[in-house]
RNA sequence: CGGGGUGUAGCGCAGCUGGUAGCGCACCUGUUUUGGGAACAGGGGGUCGGAGGUUCGAGCCCUCUCACCCCGACCA
């Protein structure tokens, strides 16, 4: 490619919008352009990365068995009916119609158009297993696009949808996608991590979530940095170890932080103290010596939960362990139905079911809300004050938590940037679509099956995320968007121009991806652009060196640069295969 | 959805107490340059987000509206 006849629109100033690194650099690498809140342009130089990624993808997807299909961006609602997500999506679906005024949305994924698909065509269980991707653009109405294309509304995914005759096949589909995944992000040069996720609501089975560490990330994981063990906050499962409540250690700790003794529940003003922090400070009391009590809508009706002051609720473990559909916390009208306030709602005389974190189980004479406005109480005791349902692991972990892998390791959180997700659906699907194959023994069965989505665009943010300097860019030789790029400094002189012209041909027969710089710009504009845009080799055609009858070759990642005569093509291959 | 903020040239910004719109970069022409975002000279580009209002006069004041950005939405 000449850049004389390309369109290469880098900026020295990002605009002010551009919040994470990575957003700025694409946009001054002219990768990316906004056009509207969460929908952007790819230009060529971003399409190029974004194409060598997609290809990576596509080529491990093919390597491990799974065949592609492309379905509609626009999609009909009666399969969405059909499913039960017309009404169960919100407003992340946007829906349109059309002049006859029939429903349809953009696919914000497309479980329910696949699922159709495979059912229509797919009849016995001979055909099976059978894994089908796409590459293809999505829309989710998200509530706050940010970060480029990093959390964008309208974005390119692979999606990937196993069908299997049952979960014993599945499963090996899924340990095949998840190979592939592998092999994918090390293609693309990134340091990441397979982090056990949430797997919803389809008990017993298991999702991965890959993930790329960056500070940036919006979703923060717990690492094991001496093991493999890594999980998402929400899900990691917290350890707990019972103390024992009648030893010495103990003893001193009880009551309330303030060495009360462990007797009659005590009533205190705490004026305006609503948060725990503020519950804290006012009474002097060691947060941990204190216990939230959050109210929760769920599909049993309201119900209470009990969470030691310094931790965070887990609403995903919560629901998971109490086998509940659906749970939230409860509106300040639903908290007010039941006869306390909000701010200081307490275990004690609570007309609902009481549930608890384990860590409750290692807690007396605690302090907790009064259920009375500007009231906390001290010296609460379970059991003897109020009684709990039942107690589990419902808290999000913590830094220095247990590792579930080797007792002896410690947790640390981290960030990461979610790049891909893996997940085993089972017939979630299927049944509710009524997606059957005839069985061995001709009896119609529901598809098993997985779905397994990569987030082609963000990759992509998550690469420039991991590999910049102050110059710019520097990606991976597997995703740059050029692999070599030849500079002139001076257009303008006959020897120059006919041998970078002569060199880029060669090098081109070569079949590597290489650019030339032959703009009518100085030496140091091409230099800049150059780094900004992360071509990892450059070989620098100069007056002055062409005079020794040398070149110079640089390389973006390691700074190495190298003369080398002018005639020694072998030897600048080598520099470029990093020999 | 709640709170906050910003809209002036392609990008980054200035514009006072209301008086007819400016800077840097980018762009165009010419000359000189050409190894780290060149120099000089000349030039083009704005219904100041939109609508309405106040005023002799509005980028600036008022009302409405649109767009975009940030923070929050796990508070007990």
């Amino acid at each position: 490619m000449r850049f004389s006849e390309y369109l290469l629109a880098t900026l020295k100033e990002a605009p002010k919008d551009a919040e994470t690194l990575s957003h700025k650099l694409m946009i001054r690498a002219g990768m990316i352009r906004k056009i509207a809140a969460g929908i952007y342009n790819f230009l060529p130089i971003g399409l190029k990365v974004f194409r060598k990624v997609e290809n990576i993808i596509r080529e491990e997807m093919n390597n491990s068995g799974a065949v592609e299909v492309m379905m509609p961006f626009v999609t009909p609602s009666d399969l969405w009916i059909k499913s039960g997500r017309w009404d169960l999506y919100g407003k992340e679906l946007l829906r349109l119609k059309d002049r006859a005024d029939r429903e349809f949305c953009l696919g914000p994924t497309h479980e329910e158009v696949v699922t159709d698909l495979v059912d229509r065509e797919v009849k016995s269980y001979r055909n099976l297993p059978l894994t089908v991707y796409q590459i293809q653009p999505k829309f989710r109405d998200e509530i706050r696009p940010r970060f480029g294309v990093m959390r964008a509304r309208e974005f390119v995914m692979k999606d990937a949808y196993s069908f299997d005759l049952n979960e014993e096949s599945a499963d090996k589909s899924y340990s095949k996608m998840f190979d592939a995944y592998k092999r994918i992000f090390e293609r693309c040069g990134l340091r990441f991590r397979a982090v056990e996720a949430d797997s919803g609501n389809i008990g017993g089975s298991f999702s991965h979530e890959f993930m790329v560490l960056a500070e940036t990330g919006e979703d923060v994981i717990m690492v094991c940095d001496d093991c493999d063990y890594a999980a998402n906050i929400e899900t990691a499962p917290v350890i707990f170890r019972q103390k024992d409540l009648n030893s010495k250690q103990h003893e001193k700790n009880r009551g309330a932080g303030k060495d009360m003794p462990e007797n009659k529940i005590e009533k205190i003003s705490t004026p305006s103290c609503i948060s725990v922090k503020d519950v804290s400070n006012f009474l002097g009391v060691n947060i941990t010596k204190i216990v939230k009590t959050m109210v929760l809508s769920t599909n049993e009706g309201l119900e209470a939960v009990l969470i030691r002051g310094d931790h965070e609720l887990s609403l995903t473990k919560y629901k998971k362990h109490r086998g509940l559909d659906f749970a939230e916390l409860a509106m300040d009208d639903e908290i007010a139905k039941i006869n306390t306030v909000k701010g200081f709602t307490g275990p004690v005389n609570l007309g609902i079911k009481i549930f608890a974190d384990n860590e409750l189980k290692n807690m007396t004479s605690y302090v907790t809300g009064g259920n009375e406005k500007d009231f906390h109480l001290l010296n609460v005791n379970h059991d003897k004050d109020f009684n709990i349902e039942d107690f589990m692991d419902c808290r999000q972990t913590v830094d220095g938590d247990e590792c579930p892998g080797y007792p002896e390791y410690t947790l640390k959180s981290t960030r990461g940037i979610e790049v891909g997700h893996v997940f085993k659906l089972g017939t979630k699907y299927s049944e509710s679509m009524n997606a059957v194959f005839t069985d061995r023994d001709g009896k119609d069965t529901n598809f098993y099956m997985g779905c397994y989505g990569i987030g082609v665009g963000r990759v992509v943010a998550a690469a420039v995320e991991q590999h910049n300097d102050k110059n710019g860019i520097k990606l991976p030789f597997s995703i740059s968007p050029f692999e070599v790029l030849i500079i002139p400094t001076d257009i303008k002189n006959e020897k120059v121009i006919t041998y970078a012209n002569d060199l880029y041909e060669k090098i081109k027969l070569e079949s590597y991806d290489v650019a030339i710089d032959d703009r009518a710009e100085s030496a140091g504009v091409k230099f800049k652009d150059s780094e900004l845009i992360g071509v990892p080799y450059c070989i620098v055609v100069g007056p002055k060196s062409l005079e020794k009858n040398m070149v110079e070759i640089k390389d973006r990642r390691t700074s190495n640069k190298i003369e080398i005569s002018k005639d020694d093509f072998s030897g600048l291959l080598d520099f470029i295969n990093g020999k």
